[in-house]
DNA sequence: CGAGCAATCTGAAACGTTTTGGATTGGTAA
DNA sequence: TTACCAATCCAAAACGTTTCAGATTGCTCG
């Protein structure tokens, strides 16, 4: 038996011959090690989990199906598998992942949608449990995150409307203190600090992030004034999806009126008329890249925290044009 | 050692003050069982595997993204897991399920996407492994499945666009053989066999699933036709929202010269301009049900595999109209 | 010729549960 | 007094692997 495991495994201390005979026995036999008797052993559980963020009722998300795909394909390479929990009714992300870390279920875990302070990080890093972020958190101690550069991405919209001539902006964001909106918020005020251009007036609006009818309300409230933006810069393409909805229903056309510009690049955005401006992060990529930093942090747990800004790249479509 | 674990799992022959003794310790210590202890001993995993359909590099798949968000809600209800796995390069998805089939990994699995005769559920009979499929398959002996009436909502499209006085009809299709293909063809053929009108004339375009450019060309080449149909079904959204972009760029107005109706009700369906008219399937609540129907045949096996039919809901936008 | 070594193999322990088949205790009926 | 029973509790086996610490063999060297 101990021959055997060790053929399979492919340790130097067992004759080729034997090996071969071994391996080709099993391939014939269908042989496959079992896992529970694995994971009792070695302590690993060829996993990785993802604990899916609580969400409401028909909150649709185009995120997750590329997330999930891009992180199975980085897992395989790696030969783990990825795990799912969901949270019930009654449970927050945290209790599920207090549970999955006591119970061993995962090797390793990925965070989604980190906001400031979470606690999920905390316990993560108390646990001494391996684990990357999609995102980052202000001021906290170093742990091994990825992330897309939104303060540049959302720099770069400014510049490319305001070499357009325009001066009068606004922002479409959210309520909730998400790391991302910092991040693209700070990105766009640190672009009109830097143009150094009296001109330049920002409007902002803040709905709660699901709340698409408050959305709407506030957007339609900016566009109706006297000196309503000429340009809009939306936290992401589902709110800027909606403000070209909205400055179509109050007459005015985009990108003649109105510029408009999203990030995340979702299907919506190329079938838009005008197609959406916006940025794409490349979350297939970024989740594949995400698994790899993950298995490396267990295969090595010493090893400082890997980290990885990437760049999101300008889609530049219809919604955009020169200020009337 | 015996007592604690017989107190966590409720047994009656053990004193009810010893079993509370026993949880209060167990959850003073934070103490959830091990997995792989629990697994090795039980033979069940806790686990239900959905394989990852493989795809194109760039392919977006909105349905994803519900599907498991649906699955991990149902499983979650239920004290299991989801757990995903992908095929590697070299891989089909077959190989993978017989590999995670053999190395125990799953109690049960669902199977999305099934073609006609797929391998993968002649595999999973032979094996007496539960699974519940979405998606039917033509002729085949009984399993759980869960599928959308695709026949159904075809032929209410065909009924309502008839009614507007619609003669000439496109269909939008795929080449591949796939069920819902078959279903959804199947029904409008009927529902035009029904109408028994002569001036019915249904044309049709069959391009490579995956292949847009293909799609494209041959939606072009159909409208410029002299006699081109004035209303068009497509098998799913894209190609009913890449049939409206063509239209637009040949010069047609949705829906005065044109009407077109799709499938799915995908985020960019409800962004469009004009908006899709289209089916919506639930994806979310169906794959809750399809995770209740699994962990059922999981408890117990020996019962009759339990099918669904659900009807798509139509969602009127407006894309369609009265024949030019 | 014995010691030492390399190459190869193997028995047994260990992992953390659940389950099985008693063991123990105290009480009750014959 | 003995036999039996119900209510509890517990020791040990079992699950399928990996790893540790030898064991065995055949060879080389002094």
């Amino acid at each position: 038996m101990a021959t055997a495991s060790r053929a399979l495994a492919g340790y130097s201390d067992v004759a080729v011959g034997t090996r071969e005979r071994v391996r080709q026995l099993a391939r014939e036999m269908g042989y496959a090690p079992n896992m529970a008797g694995r994971m009792l052993v070695s302590g690993r559980t060829g996993f990785v989990g993802l604990v899916l963020p609580v969400r409401g009722p028909d909150f649709v998300d185009s995120f997750l199906g590329d997330f999930v795909t891009g992180l199975g394909e980085g897992l395989v390479a790696e030969g783990c598998d990825l795990f799912i929990a969901a949270a019930s009714k009654d449970q927050t992300e945290l209790e599920v992942l207090q549970h999955l870390v006591r119970a061993g279920r995962a090797d390793g875990f990925v965070l989604t949608r980190i906001a400031d302070g979470d606690p999920r990080v905390r316990f993560l890093i108390d646990q001494r449990v391996p684990f990357t972020t999609h995102g980052r958190m202000a001021a906290e101690e170093s742990f091994s995150w990825l992330d897309t550069d939104g303060a540049g991405a959302f720099a770069t919209a400014f510049r490319l409307l305001h070499d357009l001539g325009h001066r009068r902006f606004g922002i479409i964001s959210i309520a909730e203190q998400m790391g991302f909106r910092r991040d693209r918020e700070a990105g766009l005020r640190g672009a009109i600090a830097a143009a150094d251009d009296p001109a330049v007036i920002l409007t902002e609006t803040h709905a709660p992030r699901f709340d698409t009818a408050a959305h709407r309300h506030a957007i339609r409230e900016l566009l109706s004034r006297p000196d309503r933006p000429t340009a809009l810069i939306a936290l992401f393409d589902e709110l800027g999806l909606i403000a070209m909805q909205e400055a179509n229903a109050l007459g005015l056309s985009v990108p003649q009126d109105l510029s408009v510009i999203g990030f995340d690049n979702v299907p919506a955005a190329g079938f838009a008329m005008p197609g959406l401006t916006t940025f794409d992060q490349a979350t297939r990529d970024s989740a594949r890249q995400i698994a790899a930093m993950l298995t490396a942090q267990i295969r090595s747990p010493a090893e400082a925290p890997a980290t990885t800004l990437r760049q999101a790249v300008l889609i530049e479509r219809a919604s955009h044009g020169p200020a009337p």
